[in-house]
DNA sequence: TCTGTAATTGAGAATGATTCCTATTTTGAG
DNA sequence: CTCAAAATAGGAATCATTCTCAATTACAGA
């Protein structure tokens, strides 16, 4: 697992791609925004640096939904909703759990805690319209 | 997307052995489990069968850890962890979302919310200990 | 119980996202 | 400016999952 060391064109330019977007990209997605701008870029790459941002904790990945990960640039805790419809992956705010439930689990089960993946099902703003 | 008409022995046998265990296993796992009671199983009719319940709404995907998706025969709402060091995935008790912000949710931002997936990130009870 | 048809299945090919390989290019410390 | 280490391109390889289709099986009706 290989560690960032240096910086490079591509690299800035891929974590600025994502951070500048609240799509909660694909890789390819982000590949696809950049191409036109690099044309020499690889698709190894993107991928490549974005697992080295996820691990070095700069991004965090949203999950897999229909086979694709999605990558976040906001790393404080927060949930999401996938679309059931077009698939869209939106951040969805003040959705979080009682930090207590969590103490309670440690305590009662013997687990050790980290993190929280929150993610929704239904339908975004633009789908639950047309239902 | 075909539906669930017929019943076979293979098709109750899948679904048996997910309700069997906690362990929240992936379709390699059970074609593992059962293929040596059921020689001339294929890996594509668990792949099917699963896609198939789950549709059905019978189980329930937990989500896609390390690349491989993992199922679960529990169909009523509740949280896992996902163990970080042995990628065990374990039944969460008492950790839910109060039902109150998932109304104010879809009150203030104009999204349907059908359901909820939690996904802690840690150490399973045996990690923890040797940790 | 027998029959016919539609559902189910096995086995392997196909797919598609992601990772690996390695020769080449780029970065950055000194 | 130099040079070793890090990063990259591009295409092959990997691996989970899905598809194909001929053969098998379930089951409603006779």
């Amino acid at each position: 697992m290989p560690t960032i060391r240096k910086r490079s064109r591509k690299r800035d330019a891929i974590l600025q791609c994502l951070s500048g977007t609240t799509t909660h990209p694909t890789a390819e997605w982000i590949y696809n925004e950049l191409k036109p701008d690099i044309p020499d870029l690889s698709l190894a790459t993107v991928y490549r640096n974005l697992a080295m941002f996820k691990q070095a904790g700069q991004i965090e990945s949203v999950g897999v939904f229909g086979g694709l990960e999605h990558f976040d640039w906001r790393t404080e805790p927060h949930a999401h909703l996938v679309c059931r419809c077009c698939g869209a992956v939106i951040d969805a705010e003040g959705i979080e759990l009682p930090s207590a439930l969590i103490t309670q689990l440690e305590e009662t089960s013997g687990v050790r805690v980290d993190s929280c993946r929150i993610t929704l099902q239904g339908l975004c703003p633009a789908c639950t319209q047309q239902a």
